[in-house]
DNA sequence: CCACTATGAGACAGGTTGACTCACAATGCC
DNA sequence: GGCATTGTGAGTCAACCTGTCTCATAGTGG
């Protein structure tokens, strides 16, 4: 990444906006996300706003990536261990996922993505950066279930994503219920029955 | 319904802006959706638009439901055999479910529903109508696959629509896929063997 | 110490929002 | 058919928001 040399008063104001932004976006979602409002909250002038992001879409997906780091691998000893057992690993990552989904913050980045990707071409970038994060976490713990013979040859990390994180933001978006560490052991287990070999 | 003695103006009016409403919001999503957007695409004066609805959510609202006709009902032969082989009659469903996720305008409000239902209340009413909706509409075909030994005795409709409707809108919303008819018995079968006793 | 540059404040035109009025024409009733 | 009722379209208006610009100020790097 080119870093730039930066001056220190930018990165300053980048960071109080950024933050402003993903915390409106929190609260109120993606509507809430304005260069006014975002001044506002910043303690910022309206035109360094501007200034930094010339338009609303620019300033949206900003927050939206602020809110959206990225997933942290699974512990050494976990990943270690996934050639024997894989599914630790993959509920691992969906706890993860799960833990994401309930954060109100992240929450509000995944229900933003899925309701308005369809208008927009850079959310549509965004939905495929949040997609690609999330199947290639789960990729190696596939992988490593299909050598061990836990799940069928043709299951991809695409399939086992889908059958697992599709029910967690169906609970999540669409049934309204919080998830918990035991919903992501039933979901998983219920894709390891559904794709075993 | 209270089919109050209604003056067909009203009623002629009314229908144009709420056609007017669901086509902005298919084509631009609920942001799309304005008085005075729906009132020069209505061909309406905008004070009506205010006169119908005074707030902005309750003529979103308006889009929302009148873009999101109930599911219709299996043919009678399907539903008479669902004694015997449930499979079909839950196919049915979610392959209507998947047209309408196809379709621009209901995925409209599937994405609105699933990316907007936390800032709002009447949102909340309406993702749980929707809900409800799709949930009921495949009790009857599981609790006969239960009763037919085809799924486990503690297999809700809840459960099922989880492990298939999730996926389904995971493919649609998150992956950015089409759902073709292939998919929707993938997803049953991968179901079906989820949950099998 | 000095040239540079990001910033905050404010001015400004253009558009949108809601609330209001008023003439008009469609409607329902007699 | 005539008439009171009522929904409507057009228009006005103040308040607000948006995007752009200018300018004095102060933090920054050399």
């Amino acid at each position: 990444m080119p870093e730039e040399r930066a001056d220190p008063r930018q990165v300053r104001s980048r960071e109080a906006m950024v933050t402003a932004a993903t915390a409106l976006l929190t609260e109120g979602g993606l509507e809430a996300v304005t260069h006014q409002a975002v001044a506002a909250r910043a303690g910022v002038g309206r035109a360094t706003v501007y200034r930094h992001w010339a338009d609303l879409l620019g300033l949206r997906l900003a927050a939206l990536e602020a809110g959206m780091p990225p997933l942290s691998p699974a512990p050494e000893d976990v990943r270690a261990a996934s050639g024997a057992e894989p599914r630790a690993e993959l509920v691992h990552y969906l706890r993860q996922l799960c833990e994401r989904l309930d954060d109100a913050q992240a929450g509000a980045v995944l229900a933003a993505v899925l309701g308005g990707a369809q208008y927009d071409d850079g959310m549509q970038r965004l939905r495929l950066t949040v997609l690609t994060q999330i199947v290639d976490s789960l990729r190696p713990a596939v992988t490593a279930a299909v050598a061990r013979g836990r799940l069928r040859a043709d299951v991809t990390a695409e399939t086992f994503a889908m059958t697992t994180v599709g029910p967690l933001v169906y609970q999540r978006f669409l049934a309204g219920a919080r998830l918990g560490r035991d919903m992501v052991d039933a979901v998983v287990d219920a894709a390891l029955r559904a794709w075993a070999p």
